[in-house]
DNA sequence: AATGAATGAGAATTCATTCAT
DNA sequence: AATGAATGAATTCTCATTCAT
């Protein structure tokens, strides 16, 4: 991961660069999955030749760091702020559920282009690129919602990382879904998974 | 998808070989991802020549869809049992998370390989491998235990569908987990998950 | 090319064998074109496997040859009784272009995939299989039609081998008009070139 | 095949290099035949890696295309010019044939490797890439030549498509002769013909 | 800051041939 | 006499990357 001072150091013209390809490069890994996702791919869409790329980033793999960290970034503001809007564990749960929903409805290329990699990234030597760590601070966090909650008594008693792992699985099935039917009812599956989680959660 | 016709009139040899191509197809993937997994890899496992797997299989993609059949079969088979000692759908409920958490610890490679492909796998003209009804049995064969189980007032009503997509979900969390942490602690994870789907189910 | 002899000595069932394959590898290559004939494909049409070629021929270039042979053989025999009837130098000549073009008309397949390996086919090294004296019997042969005309006087001064070269591409450019146009009309083009040929060489 | 525009948004260092390499694949075919002709044989000849033809062409077909294309282009002027000088049918037909000969003679290789691809070039599928249409344009233009020479009188009547195939079966005889025998006459062969064909055609 | 050109490694696939059975 | 299995070399093509301009 390249350092802050790296990216302050950059001009804006070159910020917009990078950010007008990142944008291309999830286009293209949305449409065309993370294997046909080439190089030249991601510049034609960007209307730009494949040096370019080069000159802006280190390799694909810093692209596809890039790609991550945005879609990272941009669900967690949306979310975020609807976490801190809700007044009480069992609300913040709600709100997380149906903001990820939400959100997944919104950003449907930006999803998709991140499960494609999540799943399927590897180094040239096959490590994975985005492994264990990744998905660890959005676990963390809902975690911690499940701990007031059970504190406040709000929750009954349930270990906070397994239902963590669901709750994330849960709300990670949706993509793969979006991508065969569009039209598949967002709004119906994040109300029923409210009313579930709150129904598996709840104290009493 | 081959007839049932061309696998009869296989030979022993062939068969034993193709098993064990898939098989070493089923390591490669699970390894190094679906990119990675080219034929040379898989030929190197199995310790014969790239040739041998172009003479046993029409097509890389043909390798493939065997590696899914293959898995969607063990798994089938390993649940299936399960369901079937089952006397209530809520009874049927807990064994299908049961021998499902169970089964992807017991069968670790098959279901990295499984995921990496039905996530990642695509033709050569970027459309999806296995796309929309890949998992459209099994969603079915979930609904069904649903609904039965709201016909006979264990279940509360609610819409099966997406309780289906979310069990999926919450199950498939599972592969990624593992991978990264081997001691993932699966009986616990299944032991919250069938509490969990219990509550949030059940009618009382 | 391999001895008369080795020709003796092979039994009934192993000449049909033979026979059978170089029908099926003038079929194959009539149809493919000499690239696309691979050994699989010509066994496929012989319905037997690709090492029963390799069993009877000791290689592809045998093979390609006998096949040349063959059609050879087919085409001397029909064009030569035809000449042999014709009482004059003159006669001979229009029998020659006569029963030329007609041959190929009754033997599409075997004068397309003659073409087809005289033009093409190679050593593994690049060079050519069948060159120079390919069709050196052949232009002898109407040569001798030339001389002897013009001692009898039928025929006017020329010189013969340049007229034997151009009658044999005149006749040579028949396969390649019947390939892309099975209803070109062969009586007609015979006719005019037996008229054309009259008028060029006579010697009045 | 590609637009004018295609041709002339090329930089002139991309112009160089293609001719260059169709240069190459000229060389190359005719040396080696269609079938040896490897994409890697070429860019030996070349001095280049494999990588720049595929960079330069989409693929073989264009490579192949290309070639055919300037060797037609080349023969259609060297011929063009000298027919457009002669003032009769007669003549024009006697500066087809010579012009045509003499060409023959100047590009040897051009024309080795131009039959070698129109008999022998054919899709992955089989299907012939230079067909039907290839030599109707030249086909046509001799036609011309006769019913002009038919309407003045010179020629006598005869059916023209028929003797415009025999004049170009007897022109392309003309390559493989050379192949296998860099001496042959052919100044001989083209004063023969004219002299034949003139014999042949000419109204008394 | 950007481009076009080139590279070289590696991909899947095809094929003639060999060989034990 | 025939087969099925296996090989290994060769083929076309793709792609991330490098570099001079």
């Amino acid at each position: 991961m390249e350092s802050e001072k790296a990216e302050e150091r950059r001009s804006f013209i070159e910020k917009a660069r990078r950010s007008q390809i990142v944008r291309c490069a999830i286009d293209a890994i949305a449409e065309l999955g993370y294997a046909n996702a080439s190089l030249a791919q991601i510049a034609r869409r960007a209307g730009v030749s494949k040096g370019v790329i080069s000159y802006h980033f280190a390799g694909k793999e810093e692209l596809v760091r890039e790609v991550v960290k945005e879609v990272f970034q941009l669900g967690g503001e949306y979310i975020g702020s609807r976490i801190r809007q809700a007044p009480t564990p069992r609300a913040q749960l709600r709100a997380y559920i149906e903001s990820n929903v939400e959100f997944m409805g919104v950003h449907r290329k930006e999803l998709l282009a991140l499960v494609s990699i999540l799943v399927y990234a590897r180094t040239k030597k096959g490590e994975v690129l985005f492994g264990a760590g990744s998905d660890e601070p959005i676990l963390k966090s809902t975690e911690q919602i499940f701990l007031e909650g059970q504190k406040t008594g709000e929750f009954r008693p349930f270990a906070p990382r397994p239902m963590a792992i669901a709750l994330r699985g849960m709300i990670d099935a949706v993509p793969g879904k979006l991508m065969f039917n569009p039209d598949f009812d967002l709004a119906g599956y994040a109300k029923e998974m409210a009313e579930f989680f709150d129904r598996g959660t709840r104290a009493k």
